[in-house]
Order: C-alpha cells, then sequence, then structure tokens
DNA sequence: CTATTTTTGTACCTAACGGTATAATAATTA
DNA sequence: TAATTATTATACCGTTAGGTACAAAAATAG
C-alpha cells in the first residue's frame, strides 16, 4: 500500500510551523511553569491565533506536553550522551557540569522545565506534577543503573550504595536549578559541582 | 499616657483567631504555592468569610507574606538554632538533618514552602517570587558568614571557600526539598546528607 | 467555475479568579 | 434603651482563565 502522503494538501496551507511553534511554547512554559504560562501568553508568543493553536496540539496540557517532548529532546539531550562517559566520576562530572551550562544559559529561561514546571501547583495540575516527578525519577533512576554498571565494571567501590549516590547527584542538580532561578551566575553553579565532586568515591 | 488597651473592645467581637487562621492559611501555601492556593480553598480551609481575611489580612499577598511569618517563625526556626552549633560541620549537620526531618514531616505538606512557593510563575507573582529569593540567600549567606567564623575559629580549614561551601549547603538543601515533593521517604534524604558530609573538609 | 477541504480570524462562551459594597449582627458605651 | 462600633454574611463586582462556534479565506479536485 501506499501511504506516502502527497506533497499537496488538500485544504488553506497551515501559516505557520508546527515545530516552531513548539520551539516558543516551550520557552514561555520554560520560564512560567505549567500553570504560570496562560493561553494569552503563549498565544501572544507563538504569534498565532488561538483556535490554530488547538487545532494543532489539543489543550494546554497537551501542548506542555509536547513543548516538554521538545524540551526532552533538545536541551536536555545531553543526559543520555553523559551516561557513556567511560567512568562513573565523568559521567557525574559532565551531566553536573552540562547542567550548570545549560541552567544559567542566558539564551534560555533560568532553570530547568522538569524541576520548575509544576514543583508546587493549583488543583487542576496535579497530573502535570506527576508526569515531571516521573521524569525527575527517570533520570536518577538512570544514574542508578550506570553506577551499578560502574560498580560490576570495577570503577566504583561496591561499598558504596549506588541508589543513594544517585539521589545524591539528582539532589545537587535539583538543587542547582534553585539557584540557576534564584540567579546565580555559571561560577558559582561550577563551584557547587567541584565541592559536589571533590571526593567521588574511587576504586 | 495610658495605651493599655482594655479588655473589652468596642464591636462586635471576632470570630476567629488570627494566629490560628494564618497557621491553616501557612498549610494551605505551603502545600499549593503563592499561585497555587486560590482564595477559594484559603476561605475553605480558614473557615471563615472572605471579607473577614481581607479585613484581618488586607490581601492574598498581604496573607502570604503573613503566613510566611509564621513559617520562618516556626518549622523553620531550627535554622537559626543550627548555626550555633559548636563546628561548621555539627552546624552543618544539624542544619540538613532537621531539614531532612521537616521536608518529610507527616504532618507537613512536603518540601520548604521558600523554595517551592513561586519558583516558576505568572506575571503577577514576581514580587513574591523576588522575596521568596531573598530568603533563601539569606539562609545562605548565615551559612556563609558561619563558615567563615568557623575558619577564624581553626574548625575549617582556610584553603576551603566559605562562599562556595554555603552555596554548596543551600543546594543539597534545595535538592532535597524537591526530592521531598516527588515523594522520597527520609531514610532516603538522610542517605543524601550522609553522602553529602562524607568528607567534609576539617582542620 | 464549482464543490470540497482545511486553516484562519473574530467574536464569544462559561467558570474561576481576586476583591468588595452593603446590610445584618453582636458587642460596648452613654 | 438608644447610639456607636466592629465584625460577620450575602451577594456581587470586573477581569482573566481555558476553550470554542462560526464564517471568511485559501488551497486542491473534478
Amino acid at each position: 500500500m501506499s501511504t506516502a502522503k502527497p506533497t499537496k494538501q488538500r485544504g488553506r496551507p497551515p501559516a505557520f510551523d508546527h515545530e516552531e511553534a513548539l520551539e516558543k511554547a516551550l520557552r514561555v512554559f520554560w520560564l512560567r511553569g505549567y500553570e504560570g504560562a496562560s493561553m494569552a501568553e503563549l498565544t501572544e508568543a507563538l504569534g498565532i491565533n488561538r483556535p490554530s493553536i488547538y487545532a494543532a496540539f489539543g489543550n494546554k496540557e497537551e501542548l506542555f506536553r509536547k513543548a516538554l517532548g521538545k524540551y526532552l529532546a533538545g536541551p536536555v539531550a545531553y543526559v543520555a550522551e553523559a551516561m557513556n562517559e567511560p567512568t562513573s566520576r565523568q559521567v557525574v562530572e559532565k551531566f553536573l557540569t552540562k547542567s550548570a551550562e545549560l541552567l544559567t544559559n542566558p539564551n534560555n529561561p533560568r532553570g530547568c522545565m522538569i524541576v520548575q514546571g509544576a514543583l508546587s501547583c493549583g488543583q487542576g495540575s496535579e497530573l502535570i506534577q506527576q508526569e515531571l516527578i516521573a521524569h525527575r525519577k527517570g533520570y536518577e533512576d538512570a544514574l542508578r543503573q550506570r553506577f551499578e554498571l560502574a560498580q560490576k565494571q570495577g570503577d566504583l567501590p561496591n561499598s558504596v550504595n549506588a541508589s543513594d549516590l544517585a539521589k545524591y547527584v539528582a539532589t545537587i542538580h535539583q538543587g542547582m536549578s534553585v539557584q540557576a532561578t534564584s540567579g546565580a551566575p555559571i561560577e558559582d553553579l561550577m563551584a557547587v559541582v567541584e565541592v559536589a565532586l571533590k571526593n567521588w568515591p574511587a576504586s
């Protein structure tokens, strides 16, 4: 069967690019959080009319999820890369260093969208809140698994608890996100990373 | 001049206690954050009518500030106490341990109100956001000063940077607040504290 | 050229938001 | 008891929230 879609579409052509619009929505949600971002501000930022947003993305919740997808695939892609570093120490160093860069990058809103998107929220946003919690746990779990691998490979002592260590690194990352939102410059976050890594357990 | 106020007041007696009402408002703001807490939910929780709230506390912003005052004077009073510990190591141990207890206490909402009250927020809440940032910096600065004192007293090496160390501890605390909101039990936070303290610089 | 399809733009919906006018109520003072 | 004072309770204000009905517009298909 031929599912190759024809280049010529039937109706009136869309006046905006979905990916560009999502990129703009991402910036608003990143800055304001899920609840803090109003549809009015989003409409303004996307430069397209409200019914077009709803036709293209569903509703505010769906728009947030799709913008979050862009966030995961773009600015946060370094996390998966960091896991491929040869040793646990290098994994953490890369993860935290890249985090410090992202969290304070002047081209972005400050802080991490997964941390701040819906940390405290009103009664209507618990679903989004839970989804972000799940994402945070996912990253923490990836660290834990990587540390367990490191223990098998022998670059991390078996005496340490991989789960605790992962939670420690995740805690540092989340704290740095708060620090970035408070205005801490990258130098300060780098200093924190250095302190945090000063005594990394080595075999 | 006699400014001693008479025990008998003039008009209709208030039907609620200001301090109790503030305590209830505190719980709602603590759980929901500044924006996430609606006046409807606050009115419900306080059990008094809306005009009475406005008459007693001004408006939502003022109510938040007064509830925050209760938070600072009550649940968070341990921070000032922790500074009186004899050594910098003990200061941090007490600060972080007590934090872990508070952040996960089942009698409270999860997490720290100063961290989560208005981390990301909409356009109307930047003032509250800035005030909470100032409070976070205040605590961090208290740690820094305490560490500088410790260096003078000789229980902390002069080679370390007191400012960086304070930011490190504040980052751990703020990260633990996020972890608590994500559902981490106290044991996990205690384990993080242990890792964080494992190699505290000693003279 | 006409019919069909899809998106756009205007204008609007209901509900919830923070906040308040106003009158009834319950105490004290004279 | 009558006047005064402060608080309560009802009912409501204008604004903003997220979301949509509907017709005009711009393309393709026959």
